[in-house]
DNA sequence: GTAGGGTTAG
């Protein structure tokens, strides 16, 4: 390639094209060259103590192997050696295991070195003894950072605080390095309050996590959304806390001038419903509205739930559609709740019709859409439309599910169809797909009243098998049915009593 | 810069 002169990418460094003459003395250029060669040698020497995977017994000036190849390295180009090469040598040393050399090259840099050395090699090391769980080495390192002539910052409190807070037994410590970074001159910042809160929410802690919240805003730091969010979302991950006690911390944290996102509706929203308080969500729901914000359609999908859950079918009316008013479109999650909502009050028929026009507007219905269907058909015995549905799934290149089959297997067998129900068996056994155990029990037992004691001996053990055990009524019906000519194999009873 | 979060089931 020919370099063209003019330019831009031409090399000011030749001497062709240099802007300003080097000095005769020692220039940048002899001092980055020195470093890199130094570089290279320590580099090389890691390899080679790498590869042999040996333990260098070497100790020159008391120094260990590592050290003392940075520091000779250096002084063969005459230069010193950098922060760079000493966070070099501590990443090396900490991959290598190599870690009796950490406390010598502490020393080092503490005490003959005289640069500033940099909070990000510090940094490297407090992670490593906080993951390494030398938790008490990574509070010493961080109380001692001053004495490197560095001044800590809030990056390497946030990190510390983080190790600390990963382990329950190590919280306990916090306190005291909060106040004792105090002496220090770090200044905490909201940030520090997320790190914490987050820790607290992660061990499931968020009584404290809510503490914490509530000091820094007597502290006067400023209210932060990520930490509310952070706390409502974990809040709604609890499992022993009541419906009013999270609408209480709500309520203080929308005083304290949260604006709760739609994100943070959507938990509060999805909470409550799993605790049956469908009007609560759709409050809050509204409070979303008020604030000048349009819930999205996954919000209005779980209220909507929640009233199908609480046979509130008004409400969920009068929700489908404000949807539809808002000019949302409604998607597969919402017409499957609306559908289960129909499918609930025994209108099967109207729900078939919303799936006629969910697919006409563009939406396709998914296996949920058709187990819904189906267990509505079943249940209401109408078996008939509910094989017309089954056979229709295939045809439109949605695929069945285990509850697809479960479904219709125990539609069959309720209607007594034991031919067909033992056709479908066979099926799901072929994609590995097996009935719940009372199903098993059911076909049995209408085998027996009918009489057919070979094929229910024949099912049984294809059963037991597959180590499912069957129930005590079975084992009656097959007993009472089969006289003295009982014909289970032996391998009926092994598998039976002796599990996998 | 965006997505995330949501549906059935005995």
């Amino acid at each position: 390639m020919v370099r063209n002169p003019l330019s831009k990418t031409a090399n000011k460094y030749l001497r062709k094209f240099r802007k300003w003459p080097h000095s005769p003395y020692k220039t940048t250029w002899h001092h980055t060259f020195g470093e890199q060669q130094a570089m290279h040698i320590l580099k090389q020497a890691t390899f080679q103590m790498s590869s042999t995977q040996q333990q260098p017994q070497t100790q020159i000036n008391n120094n260990p192997f590592l050290l003392s190849t940075l520091i000779d390295s250096f002084k063969a180009y005459n230069t010193d050696p950098t922060p760079k090469a000493y966070y070099f040598l501590v990443k090396t040393i900490t991959n290598t295991s190599q870690l009796h050399e950490i406390p010598h090259i502490l020393n080092h840099l503490e005490h003959i070195e005289k640069f500033e050395t940099p909070e990000f090699i510090f940094c490297y090391l407090i992670r490593f003894y906080g993951l390494a769980d030398r938790v008490q080495d990574a509070v010493d390192l961080f109380f001692r950072i001053p004495r490197f002539r560095c001044t800590p910052t809030v990056y390497s409190l946030n990190l510390l605080l983080s190790l600390l807070c990963r382990k329950r037994e190590f919280l306990k410590m916090v306190p005291n390095i909060l106040l004792k970074s105090q002496h220090m001159k770090i200044r905490l910042e909201e940030s520090t309050f997320r790190v914490l809160v987050k820790a607290l929410c992660r061990i499931k802690r968020v009584d404290y996590a809510i503490k914490i919240m509530n000091c820094m805003i007597e502290d006067g730091y400023s209210l932060d959304d990520k930490i509310c969010s952070l706390i409502i979302s974990s809040l709604c991950e609890q499992e022993d806390l009541t419906s009013v006690e999270a609408l209480v911390v709500w309520g203080n944290m929308r005083k304290l001038g949260f604006c709760p996102g739609v994100m943070d509706c959507t938990n509060m929203i999805r909470f409550l419903v799993k605790e049956g308080k469908g009007k609560d969500a759709l409050e809050i729901l509204n409070q979303l509205k008020e604030d000048g914000i349009k819930p999205d359609i996954v919000c209005y999908t779980i209220v909507m739930s929640g009233f199908v859950k609480e046979d509130d079918y008004v409400k969920l009316d009068e929700l489908f559609d404000e949807i539809l008013v808002l000019g949302l479109v409604p998607d597969v999650y919402t017409y499957n709740v609306y559908i289960n909502g129909l499918c609930k009050q025994n209108n099967v028929d109207e729900a078939l019709k919303i799936v006629v026009s969910m697919e006409k507007l563009g939406c396709k219905p998914n296996v949920v859409t058709y187990n819904t269907l189906l267990g509505a058909l079943c249940m209401k015995g109408d078996l008939g439309k509910a094989k017309t549905v089954f056979k229709e799934i295939g045809l439109k290149g949605v695929e069945l599910n285990l509850h697809t089959y479960r479904i219709m297997l125990d539609g069959l067998v309720g209607k007594g169809e034991i031919g067909e129900a033992c056709v479908l068996l066979e099926e799901m056994s072929d994609k590995c797909f097996y009935p719940r155990s009372s199903t098993f029990d059911s076909i049995i037992l209408h085998l027996c009243q009918k009489g057919l004691i070979g094929d229910a001996t024949v099912l049984m053990n294809k059963i037991v098998a597959k180590s499912f055990v069957p129930g005590a009524k079975v084992w009656e019906a097959m007993l009472l049915n089969s006289g003295s000519e009982l014909t289970y194999s032996e391998t009926t009873f092994v598998g039976l009593f002796s599990p996998q």
